[in-house]
DNA sequence: ATGAGGGCATAAGCTGGGCTGATGAGTGAG
DNA sequence: CTCACTCATCAGCCCAGCTTATGCCCTCAT
């Protein structure tokens, strides 16, 4: 069984254009006009046109139809377009969260924040907030729950977002989100056509494939499978999400993952989710603040970006942010 | 009201690392060491060294611990690779779609698909296909169902996909997705608190946000809503689903948009998906090809790759593919 | 202890992709 | 007819990033 061949295939760079021309072909998409979208990122126009044409020289493909009065997308151009947005977005996550990341101490909003949330989350939140409030500066701070509370308590944050069961004490709290974990597996797998559950005994006797422990998903798996005589030894123990990741999908076995970590896996049909009954895979994720400490100013426009309508059945917390 | 802001904000570019950077911390962060990345990607050792040294410069940010027996990633750096690895996922996903398109006529397996499947599910399967089937030459022309028909009746391509409800005649079909399409609206708008479904009755009479007559999401739209007194004259109508999704984010009014469309911005809550009931808003997807002409060789690989499992309550097509 | 080997940094020199600015040509409106 | 807009072409320049060569640091095995 060779399954460590991750090696990533060939150099991207030589064949999809870098992000400028990106931007470039959407600004031209969207404005109908390549001098246009030369103005409109800063650049001549021999330099918008110049450099369309090495994209289509290199991709093969025309993009744009050029006339007289105008430039238009041609159909293999809308889709270029489409795939590059992508990208884009990809890239203006990134960016928002690099700046944060950078964010100086003395920031107007410093968040600190549990792992899951800052990499999954947090990104679009911030560009939420960069185009409600462009000039709100942002500090980040990624750590786990014990880190999370000091900075809040210290003063060194006005507010945090914790993953897992507890609240750290001093602290008020609302649900922001729930991380969903899923059983998946690979599409060989003998449950990739199984229609009924898996039940709870059945997952807890079988080896999975799971991080190291100590990671927070395990931590929870192992917490809900404890009635169901505690998880089995594990079948591969790899030292990151996607290493795991890599391991289903070729099919070394199953896996239970979060579901924001395999959402694009689950859509594309690499990985399956597989139904299970009798256990509740699934974690809060909260923001904090300092208990009577409500936030306020910036940090209440993240939050209130972060809200998110009550799940259904998820009566047991309020349904508005209530202290602790 | 002023919401045609969608300028994009400042040039990423100068920001966020090109590709090959990407890439190199990738290699970097998987195999612990700044010269085995660069012996992996080709290049000198201090050509990665500068290149990772110059990233960080650029970004303000530590992302690499260099000792003289290895580098590891920094927290930053961790933190920043994940966010890189989802620019490189959706640039593998460019690459893969723009090489098919690219492809030329005498591919050994030529697909023929509708736009949805296109521009959302195809580069995931191309990828996957890659992987397991390294040396098979996809071409891809994308078009109506129609257009799809033609193709596969001429022997002009291998598989097709289409969406919609019927299934063009002389063609055998499988369904391989299910196209959700969702209520949303911003997080500002009175729905995005509400808890009970909107009943069809409702969202008949509501003013939408929509793309102009003719595209597929407004015909099944209509047919769904046609039992309810049809759909009540659009509150905006726009010319692309990101106008659309634009649109909805800034508060304008609700939508209904393809799941396939919404889902990071669900998950970032950008926007909220609104409960709906008593209408059915789905539409199949479908691998077709030629009646009798029942896919082989490469065809086939690419088809199993999009089976899904069966739907729970959608028992309706078979369960196997089957001919029409 | 000492040399070999792997890891990283620095320096010098080259190359080429991509920019600007000027210019010309096609099209449509007034 | 002329203006205003579009895009293409050309010449020249600049700098980011590459390679090769070298040196330092650390560890491990002899």
């Amino acid at each position: 069984m060779s399954e460590e061949h991750e090696g990533r295939s060939v150099r991207l760079g030589d064949r999809v254009p870098d992000l400028a021309g990106l931007q470039l072909l959407l600004a031209v998409a969207r404005l109908g006009s390549l001098g246009g979208a030369a103005r409109e990122l800063g650049i001549s126009q021999p330099a918008a046109s110049g450099r369309i044409r090495s994209m289509e020289r290199r991709l093969g493909l025309a993009l744009v139809d050029r006339s007289p009065r105008g430039s238009r997308l041609t159909d293999s151009g809308a889709l270029v377009t489409d795939w590059a947005r992508r990208i884009v977005e990809a890239a203006e996550a990134f960016d928002a969260g690099a700046e944060a990341l950078r964010g100086r101490r003395d920031s107007r909003l410093r968040v600190a924040a549990s792992l899951t949330v800052a990499e999954y989350l947090l990104p679009g939140w911030l560009i939420a907030l960069r185009r409600g409030r462009p000039d709100t500066a942002v500090s980040l701070q990624a750590g786990n729950s014990t880190m999370v509370a000091e900075r809040l308590l210290a003063h060194e944050a006005d507010l945090g977002f914790v993953e897992g069961p507890a609240v750290p004490p001093g602290l008020g709290a609302a649900v922001v989100a729930q991380d969903r974990l899923v059983v998946v597996v690979g599409a060989g797998h003998p449950w990739a056509k199984r229609r009924r559950p898996v039940p709870a005994a059945e997952l807890a006797t079988t080896g999975l494939i799971l991080r190291e422990e100590g990671s927070g998903t395990r931590q929870v798996l192992d917490a809900a499978l404890a009635p169901h005589g505690g998880l089995a030894p594990p079948l591969l123990e790899l030292a990151s999400t996607t290493a795991v990741k890599a391991a289903v999908v070729s099919g070394a076995g199953p896996s239970v993952l979060s579901e924001l970590a395999v959402g694009e896996e689950l859509a594309a049909h690499r990985l399956v989710k597989v139904p299970v009954e009798g256990v509740r895979l699934r974690r809060d994720l909260r923001a904090v603040w300092p208990t009577g400490h409500r936030p306020t100013g910036p940090a209440r426009d993240l939050l209130s970006l972060t809200r998110r309508p009550p799940g259904p059945g998820g009566a047991a917390q309020s349904s508005g942010p209530r202290e602790a």
